[in-house]
DNA sequence: GCGTTGTATAGTTAATCTCTATCACCATTG
DNA sequence: CAATGGTGATAGAGATTAACTATACAACGC
C-alpha cells in the first residue's frame, strides 16, 4: 500500500470508471486496474464491484475510501510543513548570549531581527560561555553570542565586532586627570572582577598578568554583574574594567563616574557567532549578524569576514 | 514520498541513529540514510542535523515527524478496516423482499439471521419485483427475494424453496366440501385479486388463464395486501389464492375462513434469491438462504441447489 | 451476431529500491 | 600525533516494482 495507490482509490471512487480515473491520475488505465486489485489483495477485502454497467464501490470499500482520503490530507499536511518550514526566517530561533554582552546588546538586537524577520521570534537565554556551548552541541541552542576564543568540535564560529576595554572608576579618581590608563598600572588597583565562569574577568585579568598572582587589592564578586559593579565602583569600592558597550553608553550627567580607555595598544575583546557547522537555517544567522552590527554598541569596531 | 519513506524517518527520530533505525525497520543503514536524503531532497528541508557525535532533529523536521506519525497512523487504520470488513457476515445487509413474501417470511429470518450473525443488521425493504431489481441493480440493495422467473443481465438467482398456492374461502362455501379445488373451477368464482405489479397476481391469473380474458367475477383490489384480502374473504366478499405460507397459519379457531389446496398438479411459485454476480459478500447471502430454510413456512418444500 | 464499451491480462521497458562494499569524517585514546 | 572505532555518505550491481502499449475478454445494445 502506497500513497499513489491510495490517489488511485481515492479518484476511481470518485469517477466510478477505471479510464476517467486513470485519466485524472495522468496514469494509463492498465496501471491503475492493477493497482486497485493488488490493493485489493493485500487487504484481501473487494473494494469495487466491476460490472459491464458501471464500477460500485462496497460498503467496506467506502469506508476504506474515506480513510485514505484523510490519509492523503494528512500527508499534504507534510508538504504544507516543508513549504512553510524552509524558509530559515520562519519559526523560532534559540539564542544564547553571554552574560557580559546580553545586557547591552539585547535592547538594540531583538526590534532589529523582528523587523528584518518577523516571523523568527527569538528565544533568549544569557549564561555562561561553558554553559552555552554545551547547550549549543546538545541543540538547546541554535546560536550563541561570545568572545573568542571559542573553540568547540562540530563548531563553527564567525567574529564580528571587536570590542574595547575601558576603565571605570569613582569621579575624582587620582586616575581622572590622565587621559588613557597603562593596563600594568591595574595591579596596584582595588579592582572589582566578576566571578570565574565569566570569560570577561578571564581576559581582565590577562590584561593584567600581575593582577591574578599577585594577590593584589582586586576582589571577586561572585554572581554579580557588571551592573553591580559599575555601581559599586560609584559608591568607591573600587575601579573596574568594562566592555566599551557597558562603560561608555554613561547615562547622562552621570556625576559619579569616569571612563577612561586604555594607552595602545588597547585591549580588547572579539565577540563572535557560533554555531553547529550542521545547522541548516544560515539566514537566520545572516539576520542576526547584522542585526548585531546595526546596533549602536559603544566603541566597537565591525571585523571583516 | 511514500509511507515506506515516512516510516523511516519516524524510525530515524525516534533512534536518533542511522544504524539502529535501519535494523528496526529490517532494512540496511545506506537504505535509510538515502531515502532520508530523498526526502529532505523532495520537501527541500533539512530534517536532521548529522554530526559524527549524533543526529540532531531539525524544528521543521520534529514538526514533519510528527505529521508523519499521524499519517502512518491513519494509513494504519485502513488496514484495521479492511480486517474488519473481510468478514461477510460484519456490516448491514441490505435486503429487499416482494410484499407477498415479507410478511410471513421477516417475522422468522430476522431473529435467525441475528443469531446466525449477530454484526450482520438487516436493513429491509419491501416492494414490487421490479422495482425491487431496480435498487438491487443499482446497488441500493445487496440481496432481494422474489418470485421466479426471475432474470436480469448481471444478477444471479438461486432458487430456496417451492410454495404451493391454495385456495380460501368463506367458511360455509360450497366449496368447503372439497378435499381439493381444481384450478379451473376458479374462472366461475368472484376472485379477489392483488393490484398489478404484484407477481403473484400474475401468477394467480397464469393458474387459471380464463381469468384473465374471461372478464369474470374476478376484482382487482389496487394498493392492497394479502391481509386485506383475507379479511375480506371472511367477510364473503368472495374467494382467492394465497399461497401456503400466508393461508395455512389461520389464526386458532378462526371459525370465518376455509383452506382448502388445489388437485394436483398443485400450482405453486418458486421462491429465489438474487443479488449482483459482483457482489462479494456471498457468505451474508448463505446466511439469508439457511435463515429462509430454517424458518417453518407453512406448505413449503426446499429446493436442492 | 457484431460492434461498442469497459476492464483485465501479457509482455516489455524504465525507474526505483535495496543490497554489499567502501569511503570519508571526526572524536577519542594510547 | 597517529591509530582506532564508530558513524553516515557514496558507488555500483542486482532485484523488485511500476509504468507503458498492445491485446484479450466480457457484457451489453442495436
Amino acid at each position: 500500500m502506497t500513497l499513489t495507490d491510495l490517489r488511485y482509490l481515492v479518484a476511481l471512487a470518485r469517477e466510478r470508471h477505471f479510464g476517467h480515473a486513470a485519466e485524472r491520475c495522468n496514469v494509463s488505465q492498465p496501471t491503475l486496474s492493477v493497482a486497485i486489485k493488488k490493493l485489493e489483495e493485500e487487504l484481501a477485502v473487494t473494494l469495487f464491484e466491476r460490472s459491464a454497467a458501471d464500477v460500485k464501490i462496497t460498503d467496506i470499500g467506502a469506508r476504506i475510501v474515506a480513510q485514505a482520503e484523510k490519509v492523503l490530507l494528512e500527508a499534504g499536511q507534510i508538504k504544507e510543513l516543508a513549504t512553510a518550514g524552509r524558509d530559515p526566517l520562519s519559526g523560532p530561533l534559540k539564542v544564547g548570549v553571554i552574560y557580559t554582552i546580553g545586557p547591552y546588546l539585547l535592547p538594540h538586537l531583538i526590534p532589529r531581527v523582528h523587523e528584518a524577520a518577523p516571523s523568527m521570534p527569538l528565544l533568549i537565554q544569557e549564561n555562561y560561555t561553558a554553559r552555552l556551548a554545551e547547550s549549543l552541541k546538545r541543540g538547546d541552542l541554535d546560536v550563541i553570542v561570545v568572545a573568542l576564543p571559542f573553540e568547540e568540535p562540530g563548531i563553527v564560529t564567525q567574529a564580528v565586532y571587536d570590542e574595547p576595554f575601558r576603565v571605570l572608576m569613582p569621579a575624582g579618581h587620582a586616575w581622572e586627570k590622565e587621559k588613557a590608563i597603562a593596563a600594568s598600572s591595574l595591579a596596584e588597583a582595588p579592582l572589582l572582577l566578576l566571578g570565574a565562569g565569566n570569560c570577561f574577568r578571564d581576559q581582565v585579568l590577562e590584561v593584567c598578568p600581575m593582577c591574578r598572582s599577585g594577590e593584589g587589592l582586586q576582589r571577586t564578586l561572585e554572581g554579580s554583574s557588571l551592573e553591580t559593579i559599575r555601581h559599586m565602583v560609584a559608591t568607591g569600592a573600587g575601579i573596574t574594567v568594562l566592555p566599551s558597550s557597558a562603560a561608555d553608553p554613561l547615562p547622562d550627567g552621570n556625576a559619579l563616574l569616569s571612563v577612561r580607555p586604555f594607552v595602545a595598544p588597547e585591549p580588547f575583546r572579539r565577540v563572535a557567532l557560533a554555531w553547529r557547522v550542521t545547522y541548516p537555517r544560515s539566514g537566520a544567522i545572516d539576520v542576526i549578524r547584522s542585526a548585531i552590527l546595526a546596533s549602536p554598541l559603544a566603541g566597537v569596531r565591525p571585523v571583516n569576514r
